[in-house]
DNA sequence: CGTTCTCTTGACAAGTCTCAATAATTGTGG
DNA sequence: CCACAATTATTGAGACTTGTCAAGAGAACG
């Protein structure tokens, strides 16, 4: 599953191929380097292992390097709320700034790598990385706005259409196909984290796939028509 | 309808009396004054003037001092959708950090009065003032993990009595009565934002008043029983 | 190869929306 | 200051989307 050799994880941020999407963005060379160093651990994780547990204390940022992690938060009801997923070259680890204690837990939801960024290092060095600071900034506010709010106000095939567009223009982002990939997350963790049932997102698949809009085997998926999933996006259908 | 006189515009960050809220918190007189330089202007905007529309260059960001905004962003479907609303000592304007546009409009929701924070020397102060970026990054990630994503996954009961408890820890925290108040916003926009119709508001207000937990006449609140309010939150009664 | 988990599909129930009418409030112009 | 218009809020009836419960098929796992 994992598309990394053990290798790949000793490469340095200036020749790792998600470099154009986590913090490195537009840094030059001598700046990289200084980064690199501040890039402790790579690490390995497996589905279901935890990379960190609401309330544990907040140091250090993450990116993922491959795989899919998702973050969850005990709700009032006191399920399971998916809040977020993240594919490789996106940043995580941000909930936990602000009372230095992490506010969700983030999980990998296959066999998975990661990145660590200290975060008291990293600040440190937006003196002497000028354009890092902004980077940062650009990062985290980036996720100021999710899809939630967007979400609310949508039917559940809007929803979906959303959710799959927006899976397909990360994965195009990271360099695979953006029509052709598979679902690193179940029908049930989709339907949580879209706030519907897990029936729902079955039954609206296979709508979808009755439409020839897309093909879909089990975790295999291939969206046929991109431009008829925004239309159902935007009106409904 | 503003709590604010003229001369109180004139005030400086040291003796504002939302200083504990927003940006100065943990600041010692003479990062006070520094940051004091910084705020620009403060303005007064009346009921449905913008701060800023999606697309306009983003340089700035703002403090509520009296009255209320919301942000809103045009969705799929063509129609505005509300993310967020902002009371007294509440920043706002993050949105535009990413792509140096804003992403959001911006609107006074009532007669309102602002403090104008220019970011670049924002950033620039925070050399000079130590905990002044922890406390930016503070600010910026709490508004990451907004109610937007717990919403989901509730009940249009459960989402209403989230939303008021919500409102009753704002105003009580910047010194207003955590049980009576005026609701800033009118049925429709809380509908808009919790994804729900604005009859369904109606419906829930008057339920929940003939149960007695709160006196609602107009924008006019009045929230008998916290707790109970809690419960429904939690387990939907 | 059986157990478990995930996914699919159906029938029914329930929550919420839409449409519509009315009432209350606010704003406006004479 | 009053009367009329426009907006906002309430309430009801019916429709529709989505959730719940249940059963069964298929894949994954040990």
């Amino acid at each position: 599953m994992t598309n990394l050799s053990i290798p790949a994880l000793r490469q340095t941020c200036a020749n790792c191929s998600l470099a154009n999407l986590c913090l490195p963005v537009g840094l030059d060379q001598e700046d990289l380097k200084l980064l690199d160093n501040l890039v402790a651990k790579r690490r390995v994780l497996n589905k279901g292992e935890h990379v960190f547990d609401v309330g544990h204390p907040f140091d250090r940022l993450f990116t993922v390097r491959s795989g899919a992690f998702k973050t969850t938060v005990l709700n009032a009801d006191g399920k399971q709320d998916i809040v977020g997923f993240y594919l490789p070259g996106e940043l995580f680890g941000f909930d936990g700034i602000s009372e230095r204690k992490h506010q969700v837990t983030a999980q990998a939801i296959k066999t998975s790598s990661i990145c660590e960024i200290p975060f008291e290092p990293l600040l440190r060095a937006t003196g002497r990385i000028p354009d890092l600071l902004r980077q940062l900034f650009s990062l985290i506010s980036e996720q100021t706005l999710p899809e939630a709010a967007i979400r609310l106000n949508h039917t559940a095939q809007q929803r979906l259409a959303a959710f799959l567009l927006s899976l397909s223009k990360r994965f195009k982002q990271c360099g695979y196909s953006e029509t052709e990939f598979n679902l690193p997350m179940s029908r049930e963790e989709i339907a949580n984290y879209l706030g519907l049932a897990p029936e729902t997102i079955s039954r609206l698949l296979t709508h979808l796939y009755a439409e020839g809009i897309l093909s879909i085997n089990r975790r295999h998926i291939i969206l046929n028509d991109l431009e008829q999933l925004q239309t159902i996006h935007c009106s409904g259908h």
